[in-house]
DNA sequence: GAGATCACG
DNA sequence: ACGTACGTGATCTCC
């Protein structure tokens, strides 16, 4: 080692501590301070430590609010929020926690950390030696050299990206010098750096491309045409200004030697006293294992007694003991499971747990266990089967006789859950505790695999938890009478989905790419024409700079405001239409972008190459109400309502040649549940005379015949009938419609009158609320509401409405999930060779050979219409294409 | 990571 | 007096 080179870790103390105070969800200690800022610093030294293993080290400040910068420039970093108490009451624990890592931490008055930082890698640079610099702030990447390497954090604090000259060049096309070029022409608005007006990172790259520097820019100026080059020369000053602002000063005053610098590493229990004042114990349980053998980790948890699978007596006392095995747990790393890598896997019957790695399941001698994995008559407990099965299914193995999935169970006992972990699952069950996976794996990029008796002990660990969670959860299940509905439909439905989820559907990628070209040119076009008429350009995506542009420069009448800033949604856009042209032209621009960056080029990438086609990844284990979801991608929100993005749908298509996209999607079925489950006589005998429950509402709501109802009071009925179903109030039905909420309410009063069930229902279930803390679906299926009795109005309300429309919708839910059961046995059951591709909460997607369309036009309304019983008649309509478009 | 926006039912 | 419609997921910007 002697010979190596030595490495400087230099830190941006403040620019690394305030990403995570922003990046980190809030989180205190036991006497309230805030610690999130510190936590996210924590582990972001933590891993730099360990990939860079720095032979020394420097944490930088910045010292006070007034640095050289604001001699030349006083409004520098003007216009900044000030620091929020939750992040300043961070600091003394932060420099607290970097003695602890006896890191050496530097501020100094009238200097930013940046130009400390700079001047030390100036030093490493003259010593010959290495210097790497972690921060937040692009600026940093003018420091970039052979020996000067920047770690820029990209998403909060947990992953960095390396800037190298050569990565530099490779991304913006500049050296590390041109940085501050690039700042000096566009400017910093993070740092009230003014920059040029109407140039941003596109421009000035363009700019830099042709001319190299500000300065060259400058002497060219006049060769620059139209409004480009009048801003230019306007604001010479400015830019020269910019330039010099953002510049590093790399000669601080300091007397700093390299020795000085240097850092033998951290004492662990001097870190160890550190992290635990601070109440992190996740990373002292982190700390522990990284240290390999360091021993006394165990805390609260108890070890569980395992048996790797290493030798051939091993083999033989695992395949003996597959007759009696009944839980799995396959481990897996990654979100979406058509991805994620196996890891290993552990098998256990009541007495044993056996542990392999995923590499020895694919291997010749795990045939039997493979076999009993696929053997239906073997019942096994797990938790997340749905997921288990999709990975095992990449590896071909097949997963069958899943009988009880703890994270499914837990889910029906409480689906508004926040943390289903099977940490979390025995915290809540009063059961002992397992380190989290976090605390094993770190998180995000930090992913690391343990050594393998760690991970073993681990997985051993989640083995016991989820035998011990299984009979109390079942137990629970049967208490609260949700057997059936576990039993009956969500554990049949896993494999359901699953099945879906691996067939997918194809989808093609030219359609997506040509109609991706013509969304580009519209695109250009209004991008043009959008800078054109705001008379500079300025990045349209962001809502921040949009609103600087639509109300303060063109002096448009501003409405809502967020948070952040203007609001413009397209609500606020839509009355500032008339004002001024370039409004449509946002909104046409806004839908366009959101085509092209979701659907085109975002449907394109999930297309798998193999097989031409989506797999998406229904979650049965996260909606409130019992809805599905659909992820990676999401295939539930493809667009319809405006003819532009429905033609989306024309990219799927059948993956067999000649066979036909069957949809088929319930008529109203929100509305239906609520005739039945209100019992209103006249809803219900609206339905059972097929009326058009709009045009009903319209004639009760007014007071008018059928004939009298025209296309407006529909349309305010329909407006009407939703409220009802989201649960209504006059506010927010006098926003969507935009009428006052004195009309919104003589509307819903009329609606409650005329349909005095309804009233009564709306009134009961509310009262149901408070009695039980929970209001329940058809089936049973629950959802806790406990801020039914909270004294803050809104937070009460919002739990009302909730109170009102969780049947509802959590019927349907559970309606379409038991056709979706039905009709997979029907399928079965009659041999067809029809596919169950999709469900998109009141429809579903299938693919059809054409011998069977006659056949499941019949079968698929029956079966959906049919799938429980209500006492109104449940209608569903089908329609067949050639492709998704066509089947509406 | 949060917020804003927008796609769907 | 209070100030939101119910349920999701993806993308982009900003700190």
């Amino acid at each position: 080692m002697g010979t190596d080179r030595q490495k400087v870790l230099l830190i941006d103390g403040n620019s690394i501590v305030n990403r995570a105070f922003y990046a980190l969800p809030p989180l205190t200690n036991s006497s309230g301070v805030h610690t999130n800022a510190v936590f996210g610093f924590t582990t972001m030294l933590l891993k730099v430590i360990e990939e860079e293993k720095p032979t020394h080290f420097l944490v930088a400040f910045d010292a006070g609010k007034v640095t050289f910068r604001h001699e030349g420039y006083a409004e520098y970093k003007g216009g900044r929020q000030k620091t929020p108490p939750e992040l300043s009451e961070q600091f003394p624990l932060l420099k607290e926690l970097i003695g602890a890592f006896s890191i050496q931490q530097f501020e100094l008055p009238g200097y930013e950390a940046d130009d400390i930082i700079g001047t030390l890698a100036r030093m490493a640079e003259e010593q010959g030696q290495e210097a790497v610099i972690v921060s937040g702030d692009k600026d940093m990447l003018q420091l970039a050299s052979d020996g000067v390497t920047v770690l820029l954090t990209r998403k909060g604090v947990s992953e960095v990206e390396r800037y190298t000259p050569e990565e530099i060049a490779n991304r913006y096309g500049l050296t590390p010098a041109q940085i501050v070029d690039l700042k000096g022409l566009m400017g910093d608005s993070s740092d009230n750096i003014p920059g040029i007006p109407g140039v941003g990172e596109k421009t000035a790259l363009k700019l830099l491309a042709d001319y190299g520097t500000v300065e060259n820019v400058l002497d060219h100026q006049g060769e620059i045409k139209g409004k480009l080059g009048e801003n230019v020369r306007n604001n010479a000053d400015s830019a020269r200004m910019s330039k010099k602002l953002a510049t590093i000063f790399r000669e601080v005053p300091m007397d700093w030697t390299w020795d000085k610098l240097a850092w033998s590493g951290y004492d662990p229990s001097q870190l160890e006293a550190g992290l635990r004042k601070l109440e992190f114990r996740s990373l002292i349980e982190r700390l522990d294992l990284y240290a390999a053998g360091a021993g006394g980790a165990a805390e609260e948890t108890e070890a569980v007694e395992y048996v790797a699978v290493l030798e051939d007596k091993d083999w033989e006392a695992l395949n003996r003991d597959l007759r009696k095995a009944d839980l799995f747990i396959v481990e897996s790393h990654g979100d979406n499971p058509h991805q994620s890598e196996g890891i290993a896997i552990a098998v256990a019957t009541p007495e044993q747990i056996y542990l392999l790695t995923y590499e020895q399941l694919l291997s010749q001698e795990a045939s039997e266990l493979k076999e009993w994995l696929a053997d239906a008559s073997k019942g096994k407990t797990g938790y997340d089967l749905h997921r288990a099965e999709l990975v095992l299914a990449r590896s071909g193995i097949e997963l069958r006789g899943q009988e009880f999935d703890v994270q499914l169970a837990a889910y029906l006992l409480d689906p508004t859950e926040a943390d289903p972990s099977l940490t979390g699952l025995l915290q809540r069950h009063g059961q002992r505790a397992i380190p989290s996976d976090e605390a094993i794996y770190g998180k995000g990029v930090k992913f690391k695999l343990p050594a393998r008796d760690v991970l073993f002990s681990h997985l051993a660990a989640k083995a016991d938890a989820v035998r011990r969670l299984a009979g109390p959860l079942a137990k629970e299940l049967d208490e609260t009478g949700m057997k059936t509905l576990y039993y009956e439909l969500e554990q049949p439905l896993a494999g359901i989905l699953a099945g879906m989820e691996k067939q997918g559907i194809r989808t093609k990628a030219e359609a997506l790419e040509e109609l991706g070209k013509e969304f580009q040119t519209g695109i250009d076009r209004m991008m043009t024409n959008i800078h054109r008429l705001a008379g500079m350009e300025f990045n349209i995506g962001s809502t921040r700079q949009l609103g600087e542009v639509l109300f303060d420069k063109l002096g448009l009448p501003s409405g809502r405001k967020t948070k952040t800033g203007y609001s413009t949604d397209a609500e606020v856009l839509e009355r500032l239409a008339p004002y001024h042209e370039i409004v449509q032209l946002i909104l046409n621009y806004r839908t366009l972008t959101k085509l092209q960056s979701t659907y085109i080029e975002g449907l394109l990438k999930e297309i798998r190459p193999e097989d031409g086609k989506i797999h998406t990844y229904f979650r049965q284990t996260i909606a409130a109400t019992g809805r599905l979801s659909s992820q990676f991608p999401n295939l539930q929100n493809i667009p319809i309502r405006l003819e532009e993005g429905r033609q989306i749908r024309k990219a799927f298509v059948p993956s067999e040649e000649g066979w036909l996209i069957l949809a088929a999607d319930y008529s109203q079925i929100e509305l239906r549940v609520l005739a039945h489950i209100s019992g209103d006589e006249g809803l219900k005998e609206a339905f059972r005379n097929e009326m058009d429950i709009h045009t009903k509402t319209a004639m009760d709501v007014f007071g008018v015949t059928a004939e009298q109802v025209d296309s407006n009071m529909r349309r305010q009925a329909k407006a009407v009938n939703f409220g009802i179903v989201y649960g209504i109030s006059d506010y927010g039905l006098s926003q969507n419609l935009n009428i006052t909420r004195k009309e919104a309410g003589d509307f819903i009063e009329q609606y409650l009158s005329a349909f005095p069930g309804v009233r009564k229902y709306m009134d009961d279930i509310k009262e149901q609320a408070r009695i039980d803390g929970y209001v329940t679906t058809l089936i049973g299926r629950r959802r806790y509401l406990p801020d039914i009795k909270a004294s803050n109005f809104n937070i009460r309300s919002f739990a009302e409405r909730t109170a009102m429309n969780t049947p509802i919708q959590g019927t349907a839910a559970d309606i379409i999930k038991f056709a979706m059961v039905r009709m997979d046995e029907a399928l079965k059951a009659r041999g067809l060779r029809s596919r169950m591709l999709l469900q998109v909460h009141d429809e579903l997607v299938f693919e059809v050979p054409p011998d069977e369309l006659d056949t499941m036009k019949e079968l698929v309304p029956a079966i959906m219409a049919e799938a429980v019983p209500l006492d109104v008649p449940l209608k569903a309509e089908v329609n067949v294409g050639l492709n998704w478009y066509e089947a509406k």
